[in-house]
RNA sequence: GGAGAGAUGGCUGAGUGGCCGAAAGCGCAGGUUUGCUAAACCUGUGAAGGAGUAAUCCUUCCGAGGGUUCGAAUCCCUCUCUCUCCGCCA
């Protein structure tokens, strides 16, 4: 959520900003204007209501005390009248505040100055790369043709089980997804400094909101009901990422300021519902419904905000490195980035089998968008109450990286070597047949 | 799912319609004194939002949301959560 005071005072800076957005949402910032001084003469008024009608019940009570009953029930009288307008404006005010909230809900973060303005990912900056395509003396395998003669994933049982875009990992499949995650989870809390949390992958509505996936994309989450009652619906959803959990764990708090920076990694499944995205690229793994991913939060200072993305993004890409993938960093511009992020980083790693990079990673800085949307804040040393930056990134989304994986690490007699960072936990060196 | 109890400031805990934003204790901050890794005593000490250069002022807040009233922590209704017991369950 934009802070209201930037939009009334730097009206012409947040137009901009929103426009360079390509999203059309700059045609709202009059209507939050309007709304915004209404709702600000209104409590004004009310608020000079409230204060009289607080003193005049007090002399009343003095009144009573003293038994003058005749005084106090002019007194009360006179502060009916008071009590009804009170009521009428107070109305209005939550009408104004409602409104305002509803409009204010649905536009998305300002892009940082430093974000390159484009209109689609045909614009995203190269930033840097790491390693080398591979070269291979065969023709590389796609990982389906890989996952199915190694017995890794059965994707027709998968499908009779859930429908399409769903996994069943099998033996070596299962094994090396496991290890993934342990191996992931274990970098990141030893080598990089991070508390590893294990959140629910169940959250309330609220939480959708507080990280700006609702309402505006609503339709992309599984929603839960107990048994078949629709009343349920809507109180409680699957995660689309562990980022929705885990940035939500202290809102509504007020941090204090040597708390900060807190750094969580968690590891969880990702439910999206991707509606309409069946069709072209959904066969294997690349796009489901389902999949695992480790996410790395940030809480920090806002002067700290920046400092935090990079290395952020550095403890992405080791991922990569000690996988032995070639991969390559990119910014985002103004016109791809999401909806709650003001810089975003997106890491995409070489799959030979598919002769195409895989996004595998989102490196973002929210700033102050979530924590508002939360009302997080911290508290500094001086006794003011500010809104810290918000940080997500992936670390890394697994499915692509076990494609990867496996297209990169392929060989001619069809097994696949494991890089030696992983084999202590999956304790071999090779997969074959 | 059934039965019961509860939710008050950083914590414990009083408060059943009017100087209650809230007693008391603990904690915390400052001070005095004795003098020694501490005690005693005194003073101060809730939060959020807003206006103002500031002193200061206004509004809101006793789980949440409604209602009654001139006035609600206190009375009424609804909801949420926590605890105990029972049932079911990985």
């Amino acid at each position: 959520m934009l802070d209201i005071k930037l939009i009334r005072e730097q009206t012409d800076l947040v137009r901009q900003r929103l426009t360079s957005r390509n999203g059309g949402d700059e045609k709202f910032v009059d209507e939050i204007l309007s709304l915004d001084e209404l709702r600000r003469k209104l409590l004004t008024e009310v608020e000079q209501l409230k204060a009289q009608r607080n003193k005049v019940s007090k002399e009343i009570g003095a009144l009573m005390g003293q038994k003058k009953f005749d005084d106090a029930e002019a007194k009360k009288k006179e502060t009916r009248e008071i009590g009804d307008r009170i009521v009428e404006l107070d109305q209005r005010v939550a009408e104004a505040e409602q409104k305002l909230h509803h409009t204010l809900i649905a536009l998305p973060n300002l892009p940082n100055e430093s974000v390159p303005a484009g209109k689609s990912a045909e614009d995203n900056p190269f930033i840097r790369s790491h390693g080398e395509k591979p070269d291979f003396a065969f023709k590389p395998k796609s990982h389906v043709d890989i996952c199915e003669q190694l017995k890794l994933i059965d994707f027709a049982r998968a499908a009779k089980l859930s429908g399409s875009g769903f996994l069943l990992y099998t033996n070596w499949g299962a094994r090396l997804e496991r290890a993934l995650i342990q191996f992931l989870l274990d970098l990141h809390t030893t080598d990089h400094d991070y508390t590893e949390v294990s959140p629910p992958f169940v959250v309330g509505p609220q939480c959708l909101e507080g990280v700006g996936q609702f309402p505006k994309f609503k339709d992309q989450y599984y929603g839960l009901a107990v048994g078949d009652d629709q009343n349920e619906l809507g109180k409680l959803y699957l995660i689309p990422t562990a980022e929705t959990p885990v940035a939500n764990i202290h809102r509504e708090e007020i941090l204090a300021e040597k708390q900060l920076p807190i750094k969580y990694c968690a590891y969880s499944p990702c439910f999206r519902g991707e509606a309409g995205a069946a069709g072209v690229g959904t066969r294997g793994m690349i796009r489901v419904h389902q999949f695992d991913k480790v996410e790395l939060i940030k809480i920090v200072k806002p002067e700290q905000g920046y400092d935090e993305l990079e290395k952020m993004v550095a403890n992405a890409e080791r991922v990569l490195q000690l996988l032995g993938l070639h991969y390559k960093v990119i910014l985002l511009c103004t016109g791809d980035m999401g909806f709650a992020s003001a810089k975003t980083y997106d890491i995409e790693v070489w799959a030979p089998g598919q002769g195409s990079y895989l996004e595998v990673s989102s490196c973002s800085n929210c700033e102050d968008f979530q924590s508002r949307r939360m009302g997080m804040r911290f508290k500094t040393d001086a006794g003011e109450n500010k809104f810290p930056h918000i940080l997500n990134g992936s670390g890394t989304a697994l499915a692509r990286l076990f494609v990867a994986l496996l297209e990169t690490h392929q060989q001619p007699d069809g097994s696949v070597l494991i890089p030696p960072a992983l084999q202590p936990y999956l304790k071999t060196d090779r997969i074959h047949a």
